[in-house]
DNA sequence: TTTACAAATGGAATCGTTTCCACAGAACAG
DNA sequence: CTGTTCTGTGGAAACGATTCCATTTGTAAA
């Protein structure tokens, strides 16, 4: 029984040829099998046609980590993110993989797991490992010092849900304030007056967007914001104990997929109905959001399209030399979220 | 405004020191700097501390990309996943994260999006970066053409609910026959008689292993044993109709998460009610399983073991040399999953 | 005191690319 | 016919770490 491999020395078994192979075959020396295969430089159009064929035909793939030392590209783009089990960050890994294949590049991930102090530390490491660029989704406010660190970056990189804008790195992210304004103003419209701001993570950037977004609509429907933070289901119940059973105008702007999910299951737990006992819009679509037992409201991140268009953006200044991502376009890009109407908000079906 | 990066090659900046660096500080050649740093070979005690001072002090990190050229490690393990956005790779993608992490390693990931030609062209993008393993989540069968690339891969490998032990590759699972089986017992025993075996990918390896121990119990208690595929939530619903409504004896054995999802969502178009209309246990739990309109009975994975398992055992073969994970065990690990009663299979809360 | 051996060290080759530079030959203007 | 320019080409020097091997030094055995 072999559980495991064999030496990594064998060249024949899976393949791998080296430059001087491929020049060998083709009969020139390495230089310009180099430059052949890396279409910069002069060759002769018949060379170049003996040299790729020669490559071909050996099934070779140059050695990334040789073409990384020298200094030109690795092939990898790196992805900070908090965690993976979470429909959100996932979805923009999925997608931001997909792009770094099309442009033939892999993707290595690091999750901090929301140890801020983590953060840093993953970008360095990704860096010793001279990835190409970065996409940071971190949503946490940036410190003086990682602002400073994150300026001088060697590297091509675009933020995700990041306030990365204050180190002059571009970013692609919803409108989470407006957004947040926009769903708030609709739970008042349907007459609840008591509407509080729930999150898991209020020290978070995006949560506090999207508080703020709440507390304007708030501001101009002259009601009192409040903020909540419930870590668990048990603190979902606490909550809907003391305020859902003392009126029928009481409702929740939950930040995150997370909150409304902890509130679904103390609902449950308490027998309590939405939209009569209380109202509830929910940032994040989810699965089976609309095959609950009431329908939840939600805003609809365009999470596929977040990513995608963050590693476009990366790879556009990545292949433009000096990096001109930004050229001719904002810094930030914003994408456009989407309320979609269910029945948690108090809409008939 | 500098959009994006600078110029590669400010070492300065991001603290880039190199050995011959480190070496010069400390007064000592390159060769001994290297044999302090890596620890291996002869270097006094004196000078080994005034190495490590130096390099300390210059914040000195291996430029991984030499490391891997000359042919050591490259601090990186490479994973193969269908895709992202499914709790249960995702989970294992975390816990594989999390373990190369422990192990200053870090973790690249491709996803095949079911395209199962993708699988090798990945496995091969990934040697040619020169990972120092890998962890393959195939859920596909393996081609003979699979079997033999896999039997000379030129590193450490193990798989995740993948049938690798043909290509005597260790690898890491529940026994997904078993608790098919044993969820299809408990449904027989709640008196459902009329059990369907319910898929959206039966090409899988896992999948069809679960239909395996579904089968196995079926002919046991003497029914007739029937596979159906459902890709979408309209063919959940065409399912439900058809049979859901001629009689109380109806129950489905969802293979995943995504199956029992499009069911859930079809009975509420439909109106029906779980356990009444018909029973169901699903493989894989999931956040609100247990907050749905009838709390759902499910075969739950120890997801973030697996992955856990895999990676430890990954890293194992890789610390020792020559390969020696699975000496002195099975290749096959073989972890178990529990039966998380609800509502839906017919026991009362 | 000489010989033998071990410990500690540095020089230099190596890994597989890219790229600078020098050189050969062709084309072309003077 | 002689320079000059241009196109193609290959030799060789990087990149940064590891490692073989030779060298120096110290110490013990003969």
């Amino acid at each position: 029984m072999r559980p495991f491999g064999c030496a990594r020395k064998d060249r024949d078994i899976f393949q791998i040829a080296k430059l001087a192979d491929v020049a060998r075959r083709a009969g020139v020396g390495n230089a310009t099998a180099s430059r052949a295969l890396s279409g910069v430089g002069l060759v002769s159009e018949e060379t170049r046609k003996r040299i790729l064929k020669a490559a071909r035909e050996l099934n070779y793939q140059p050695n990334r980590s040789a073409q990384a030392l020298k200094g030109g590209r690795s092939g990898m783009i790196g992805m900070v993110i908090p965690r993976m089990s979470d429909i959100f960050f996932a979805s923009c890994v999925d997608a931001v993989q997909a792009v770094a294949m099309t442009n033939s590049s892999l993707l290595v991930v690091s999750a901090t797991h929301d140890c801020s102090d983590r953060t840093m530390d993953a970008v360095k490491e990704l860096l010793h490992h001279r990835v190409d660029g970065l996409v940071l989704a971190l949503s946490e406010y940036l410190t003086p010092a990682m602002v400073r660190s994150l300026k001088t970056l060697p590297v091509p990189t675009v933020g995700i849900d990041a306030p990365l804008t204050k180190a002059g790195l571009p970013s692609v992210m919803i409108d989470n304030c407006s957004s947040a304004e926009l769903a708030t103003e609709h739970l008042v419209q349907h007459g609840y007056r008591r509407i509080i701001s729930l999150q898991v993570n209020p020290e978070l950037f995006t949560i506090q967007e999207r508080h703020r977004g709440y507390e304007r609509a708030m501001q101009s429907a002259g009601l009192p914001a409040t903020q909540h933070v419930v870590e668990d289901r048990a603190a979902a119940e606490d909550l809907l104990r003391n305020c859902g059973r003392t009126g029928r105008d009481f409702a929740l702007l939950a930040a995150n997929e997370v909150a409304a999910k902890y509130v679904v299951a103390a609902a449950k737990q308490l027998r309590m109905n939405m939209p009569e006992d209380f109202g509830m819009i929910s940032f994040d679509d989810f699965d089976l959001a609309d095959a609950m037992e009431t329908p939840l409201t939600v805003v609809k991140q365009p999470v596929g399209r977040i990513g995608e268009v963050a590693a476009n953006l990366l790879f556009r200044g990545l292949n433009s030399e000096d990096g001109a991502a930004a050229k001719g376009g904002a810094l930030e890009t914003v994408l456009s979220a989407e309320l979609v109407i269910r029945q948690s908000c108090g809409c008939k079906k």
